[in-house]
Formats: structure tokens, sequence, C-alpha cells
DNA sequence: CGGTAAGTTGAGTAGAGTCAAATTTGGTGG
DNA sequence: CCACCAAATTTGACTCTACTCAACTTACCG
């Protein structure tokens, strides 16, 4: 329980996994000692709750190691996840001071948080921050167009497809993206997650894993390890184009 | 058929409709001398294509009056809306060169376009237009969000319900809005492209919205003219939250 | 006065949801 | 090390919402 020292925090900018692909990717040295000065990590454990739609938030940030959700809830309790927050992104929204949507920490995770403020101002100074942000803001908005399509006109099967072979995809161009063989990664989210994400009920979600088991697309050891044997197998039951429909 | 001088372009940025609120909103006089240089002006018919998603793309631009759409298609033709492009949207992304959603004009529409290299060199050296972008960029992904919600959890009631709201909503807010009288709009789309928007069938959407009239949701004038006695049991049939689930 | 596109309505079906019961898993305490 | 418990997951049976296919109506335009 007491576990947050499993995933100590960078010493500083130097030492940081996400400096070059974070908000402050293309800050110089001089502009990392100013938010050095208005910055502070924490860390949640899984199932913990960074924030609550709602609340008043005076901070932004940046997720460090592991990975949270962004949701929404309806009144009598459907959800529907809006985002997967991986090391990197970021967290809130400038020029805004309650959150819009609940940020749960789906593993142990350690953030880079920014004092709002004070961030807010230095985005108007150093246009490499304002910059670096609407390029990432933009690929956000691709990626939940990609997700209204899915959401909108994808089956129940396809929508699993396309989330393994999202999974895939990332997790073959952290690792030495061999051509051909076979992938093996984990599932980071529950079933209950995953339907949430997909806008499925975690039934089906379970039901269309065992079926594209039982049809040989992918191999499972164990309730979270998925193997897949022929990568073009799964993209072509996700529906997308084969080349890709991923952009960028 | 040769009425694009009903919707005659503006003669400079003095006289543009837009001019507050589209991606030049914050930009100084000099400012926009230079945009007026790498500047003109397309009009399209409803239902011409401006671009088809994989096409190269060497201009940006902003929709001045009429409404566009930003769809995704499959290989076997499901397709999805995932954005609605209202007077002062921005189309294009800088720093792509293929256009990623197909962008059909629903009515008739006068675009601002910006050829692209320019466009991009002069949001390196004048901040104004890249905040402008970032804050227009941060509304559509909240817009998106809220979309992923309807798309992956909301019935079709709910869904037509949703629709109808925000058009009411945007309607009263144009005119003054009067705090409580019934709300008269028209549908801008057809039954079939609201069913693309909404992630449904044509023939969904036409029973729900019987079902609205049938119950005395709403009231219909003709196809397209739809009238609302009373906004909020339209808002509580949407499954959003009675202080209105919108953002800011 | 057709002719076409848009919209409505009906009948039957299928895919995903609901409710309920097993089964597996990982962790805990003895 | 093992028995036990709670949580996660799987599976089954049944239901229901939205889809499909089809016919019909309406509105608009030449």
């Amino acid at each position: 329980m007491l576990n947050q020292l499993d995933n100590p925090a960078p010493r500083d900018c130097g030492d940081c996994p996400i400096r070059h692909r974070a908000v402050c990717a293309r800050c110089e040295v001089d502009e990392l000692e100013q938010l050095d000065k208005i910055k502070y990590y924490r860390s949640f454990q899984a199932g913990r709750t960074v924030i609550w739609a709602g609340d008043e938030m005076d901070f932004v940030g940046s997720v460090i190691t592991g990975i949270a959700s962004l949701a929404q809830t309806m009144e009598d309790g459907r959800t529907q996840m809006v985002g997967l927050l991986l090391p990197s992104d970021f967290v809130g929204r400038p020029g805004r001071d309650t959150a819009a949507y609940d940020v749960v920490a789906v593993s142990d995770i350690v953030m880079c948080c920014f004092r709002k403020k004070p961030f807010e101002k230095m985005m108007e100074q150093t246009p490499h921050i304002a910059q670096r942000l609407l390029e990432m803001t933009l690929d956000e908005l691709d990626a939940a167009r990609e997700w209204m399509l899915l959401l909108g006109r994808k089956t129940a099967r396809e929508k699993i497809a396309s989330f393994l072979s999202i999974l895939a995809r990332r997790n073959a161009s952290l690792h030495l993206a061999q051509g051909d063989g076979p992938l093996v990664f984990d599932l980071p989210l529950t079933r209950e997650a995953m339907a949430d994400y997909l806008g499925l009920t975690l039934e089906t979600v379970s039901r269309q894993i065992s079926a594209l088991k039982r049809d040989g697309v992918i191999q499972l050891n164990g309730k979270r390890n998925v193997t897949v044997p022929d990568f073009d197998r799964l993209q072509e039951e996700s529906g997308d184009d084969a080349d890709g429909g991923m952009l960028s």
C-alpha cells in the first residue's frame, strides 16, 4: 500500500523520461529552469481519482509514468472514457479553473504538475510551450475523432480488435519494431475499463475477446497477456484500412 | 445553380462577419494586412465536397458563412461525421499536408482560405494566431469528447434530444436569449446527415423524431422546422445534467 | 404533371444489453 | 505452504433496442 517509492519522481528535468515528448519538449534550458520553480511531483496509486469533474483545479501537468483515464459520467451512472493518458500526455486546460472530466489513475502513476496561474503566465511569454501544446492538442483531437468513428460505427468485435491493434502498435513502436513476428503485450485495463472506453458492457468485451481467441486472431496467457500471431489479420478485424487509419 | 453571388465574400477583413471569432480574432491591423496577402475566398454549393480525405491540401481556412461537415468513411461505406463546421470554425491542420477527413458543404458556404506554407510561417512569427488556434482547438476537443459520450452511451432518443438541444441553445444565443418562451429553429441537416452525425441509421432518426413529436417534446412545421415548447423537458430527454453539460 | 429526393412507417431480425450464475485469479492470514 | 476470500472474468439464457429491407407518402422542381 505504501509503494509510492516504487515510482520515484525524476530528480530534475534532465532525468525526465518524457522530457522530449511532453509539453516542455521544445523548451530551452532557461525555460526549464523557470518551469522548475513552479512544478512539483505527485504520485497516485492505481484506482485513485486524481480529480473529479467539476472540482477546482489549480494545476496542469504531465503524466510521467503509468496510465490515467479521462472519463465522463451521466447522472444514472453510465460512464464513457474520453481519453487514455499515457506518459507525456497533458492534463488540464490553461484558462479553465474546474476539471471538465474525472481523471483516474489506471495504474500507479507519477505526474509532473505546474501551478496553473504561473504556467498560464509563462505560456503567454514563451511561445515554445504554447506551440508544443497546440501540436499535442491537435494530435489529441485527431485521436478523439478516430475514436468517434469507433464509437459510432464499429461493431463490438471491431471495437475490440481496434483497441488491441492500437495497443499492439504502440508496444511494437516501443520495442524495436521487428517486421513480422508475433506481438506480445499486456492489457493495461480491466474488462470494465475497456468497456467504458469502447462504449460496451464488460460482458460484451469478455465475449468478444473469447471469440477472437476462439478464432485464432489472438492468444491469451492468463487474463491480461495477449499474443497476436498475425498483425494483419487483427488489423482486418478492426475494420480500418490496411495501410493504417492511424494518423501521423 | 449559379447562385454563388448570393453569398458574396466580404470585401475585406473589416466587413468580415467572423472577424472577432475566427483564427484571426486577436490579430492586429498589421497582422491582418499580412494575412490579406495570402488569403482568397472560395464558395461551394450545398452538397459539394470541399476536399477528400487523403487529398493533398495546400490551404487552411475558416468557414465564413454556411455549414460544412467533417466525416470519416470506412471501406464498406459506413460513415461517421466527426465535426460540424459553423461560421468561424477552422479547417485544416498546419503542419500536415493531406486532409485527414472528408469536408463537405452541407449548405452553400463561403470560406476564407490561406495558402498553407505562408500561413505556417506566419504562425511561427505571430503568437496571436497560434494562441487563438490553440484556444479553438481546445474547444473542439471538448466538443469531440462530449460527442464521444453521446456516441458511446446514449440511447437513440437521447441522441436526438441532445442534438436538438444543442441546435436550440445555439439558436437562442444568436437571437436575444429570451428566458422561457418556445424556441423555434430549422434543422440544418437531412435525416441521413443527422444519422451520420449521431451514429444511427436514418430510419431510426426519423422514428425518434416522430416519437418526440408524438410525446409533445417538439412540434414540427414541415420537415425541417422545429418548435420546442419547453426547453427543460427537451434537456431532460437528452440525458444531460440540468445545469447544462455543455462546457464554457 | 410527372419525376426524383427526402422522409415516414411497418415487419422481421440481429447484435448487444441485462440479469444471473459459475469459474478463475491473486492476495491474505493462519 | 495451504485454505479461503474478494475481485475479476467468463459464460449462459433471455430481452430489447436499433438495424435491415421494403413499401409508401410528401415535398419540391422542372
